[in-house]
DNA sequence: CACATTGTACTATATGTATAGTACAATATA
DNA sequence: TATATTGTACTATACATATAGTACAATGTG
């Protein structure tokens, strides 16, 4: 199950956060071919958005064959290999670390506090 | 100087890039206090879009103290300083980081891996 | 002083994003 | 068969973003 996570203050569109977060997810394996997504209004009313717009990421995806939608039934992760690149892969990684990097300066923490503290966090992924 | 250079399929609004490139490049010490921007209209046209991007860029980052600006001399960098507490600092850096290493998780980005794109950054800023 | 340069302030228009609300169609299930 | 669930399809509204165009104000320089 994939856990989404919205940042309104990135300035991209929910609904293309959504769409990153669902390819992304099925890049690095963490949902598999036939896997359900949670159903439109149930996303959307878990990431507090509205319903249209978990439509409009679904529907975009849908058309793309990366998801499969059965009306009434729900939306499924399609047979469609997906291939996030490696240079959007290194374009997501630089992008979120610099937007880290800019939050840390405003409170004067450098790049160097930084990464003593995410330390504590290796080896915790998956 | 800055080297600006702006994504229009990120999503991101163009006068939310230039004011995160100008704070990145604070951050990470490319510019210094005093140092002068891109005059409006220079950079509009550098950058290929209109004069009212730029300026709205400029104008949020001069409220936010960020920039002084001089109308018929340019735009500078300011000199901002932030006071936070030790102990708020340490707070916030824990907070930062578990913040980050959620966003990246969503991407199949793992702390090791922020640490390693983080290293590029270290020794950058004062 | 005259002029160029720089920032500022408007109006107007087009497009994209998100919300709210309603209704309908297809499917699964009791 | 009846009901609930799921996806789909609209309309309407509001706001943010970006562009184009024009004009004015403050400053520096010849």
């Amino acid at each position: 199950m994939l856990e989404f996570q919205l940042d309104p203050r990135s300035g991209v569109p929910f609904y293309r956060q959504i769409i990153d977060q669902i390819r992304f997810g099925m890049a690095t394996g963490r949902v598999k071919v036939g896997d359900q997504l949670p159903t439109v209004r149930a996303l959307a009313v878990q990431l507090k958005v509205n319903l249209n717009t978990v439509t409009k990421a679904y529907k975009e995806l849908e058309i793309q064959k990366i998801l499969e939608t059965q009306q009434g039934t729900g939306t499924f992760i399609g047979t469609v290999k997906v291939n996030v690149s490696a240079k959007e892969k290194r374009a997501k990684l630089k992008s979120i670390c610099e937007d880290y990097v800019n939050a840390a300066a405003v409170y004067g923490i450098t790049p160097k506090q930084l990464i003593d503290e995410l330390k504590k966090y290796e080896g915790e992924s998956k």
